[in-house]
DNA sequence: GTCTATATGTTGATAGAC
DNA sequence: GTCTATCAACATATAGAC
C-alpha cells in the first residue's frame, strides 16, 4: 500500500512503520520470529539496529503490530453480515471464499499468524483469537450438519478442521505475483469443498 | 518405538540417538529449528550440552537425521506398488490415504519437514526431495484429468496443490493421543477429496 | 558417557554524538 | 532520524577431568 522509500508525510525520506513492517514480516516468515535477529532486520531495511529501534520499541512490538493486522482482517470475514445470517450453505461458502481472499491479499501477515507456535504471550494471544475463528467455522459446519446441508457420514468437527486446513494451506504456495487470481483460487477452493474432485458419475461418493 | 531411558544394548543406561531424536524433534517443532538452542535441548534431555554433543556432532546433524526419517517415510508412499500402477482414481486415493497415515504416524518428523523454510543446505535438500513428491502427486492429478476421472472445470495443478495442502494440514491439529484413529482420518480425507462435503442432492456442484 | 569450564561469536537493547 | 560504540546475556562448539 505505502511505498517503501518515501511516504506522503512532509519532512524526511525515511520509513513509516507500515512500510517497515512489510519488510520485517517478510523476514519473520523467512526465518521464523525467534530466529529473525535485529541484525537481519536492519540489514534488510538498510538501517542500523539503533535506527530500527527509533521506530519500534522492541522486536516483540513488531510482531504484535503484524499479528494485529492479520487478526483484524480475519475478524472482518467472520463478522461480515453474509457470515452471520442467511442459509447455512451460503454462509459456509462465503466464509471459505472470504478467508481465501484474505489469505491471498494479506499473504505475509496471515502466513505469520498461521505459523505461530505460542512461545510468548503475544503469540499466545494471537493464537487464541485465531482459535476463536476456528471455533466459529466449526459451529457453522455443525449447523450445516444438523440442517442436513452437510453429508452426515463425516464428523463435522473433523471436516471443519480439514476445511480450515485446506484454506490455510494456500499461504504455503500462493504467489501474488503469479497468474492465478485470488478470486479464481477462492472459487476453486469453494468448489472443492462443496463438490469434491470427482468427475460427475465416474467415481462414487465414498462412504 | 524405543524407550526413552534405556535401550536393548548391553552397557550403560543413557540415551540412544533414536530416542534422543524424539525429544529433540519435539523441541524443534515447538521453537523452530533455528530458535531451538542446545540449552533447550539439553534441558529437555536432562543432560549437559557437552553430553548431547557426545551423541551428535552438531545441531545440523540432528536436523539431518530427523528430516531423513520423514523423507524416507514419504518416499515409501510414492514408491509403493499401489502408487505406480493401476487405475488412476485408485492411485490417487491410495497416495492421499497413505500420506495421511504417514503424517499421523510420523507426526513430529513430518511436521518438521513441512515447516522448513530453506535457510540452510540441509533444509534446502530436504525441501527439494519433498518437492519431488509434490510433483509426483501433481502428475497423478494431471493424468486423472486427462483420463476424465477428475472434474475438468478446475486446474489440475491448483487442485493437486490444494489436495496436498489438505493432507499436510493434518499435522497442524492431529493428536495421536486422541480418539480419532489415523485410518478414520485418512478415510475422511479421501472422502472429502473425492466426494466433497455437500449432502447428496442438496447443494449443486459449483462450476 | 557425563561433567565443568571455556572459547568465540551473536543476540536484543541502550547511550549518546551528529 | 540515523549513526557508532557498547552492554550483558546468550548462542554453538570444544577441551579435558572423572
Amino acid at each position: 500500500m505505502t511505498t517503501v522509500e518515501t511516504n506522503t508525510r512532509r519532512g524526511r525520506p525515511g520509513y513509516d512503520r507500515d512500510s517497515m513492517l512489510d519488510v520485517i514480516v517478510e523476514a519473520f516468515n523467512d526465518h521464523g520470529y525467534d530466529a529473525t535477529s535485529l541484525g537481519i532486520i536492519s540489514r534488510r531495511l538498510g538501517l542500523s539496529k539503533s535506527a530500527v529501534y527509533h521506530h519500534f520499541t522492541s522486536k516483540e512490538e513488531m510482531l504484535e503490530l503484524a499479528l494485529a493486522r492479520a487478526v483484524d482482517s480475519l475478524r472482518a470475514v467472520f463478522e461480515a453480515p453474509e457470515a452471520v445470517a442467511g442459509p447455512v450453505a451460503e454462509r459456509v461458502r462465503f466464509v471459505v471464499r472470504a478467508a481465501v481472499l484474505v489469505a491471498c491479499e494479506q499473504l505475509p501477515y496471515v502466513t505469520l499468524l498461521l505459523r505461530l507456535r505460542g512461545n510468548t504471550d503475544v503469540e499466545r494471544q494471537a493464537m487464541e483469537e485465531r482459535r476463536a475463528f476456528d471455533a466459529r467455522l466449526a459451529d457453522l459446519f455443525e449447523l450445516a450438519s444438523v440442517e442436513g446441508v452437510l453429508r452426515n457420514d463425516l464428523q463435522p468437527r473433523v471436516v471443519s478442521r480439514l476445511a480450515f486446513g485446506l484454506v490455510n494451506s494456500v499461504v504455503e504456495w500462493y504467489q501474488p505475483s503469479g497468474a492465478l487470481q485470488p478470486e479464481a483460487l477462492a472459487d476453486t477452493v469453494v468448489a472443492l469443498v462443496t463438490g469434491g474432485l470427482s468427475a460427475p458419475g465416474r467415481v462414487g461418493r465414498a462412504g
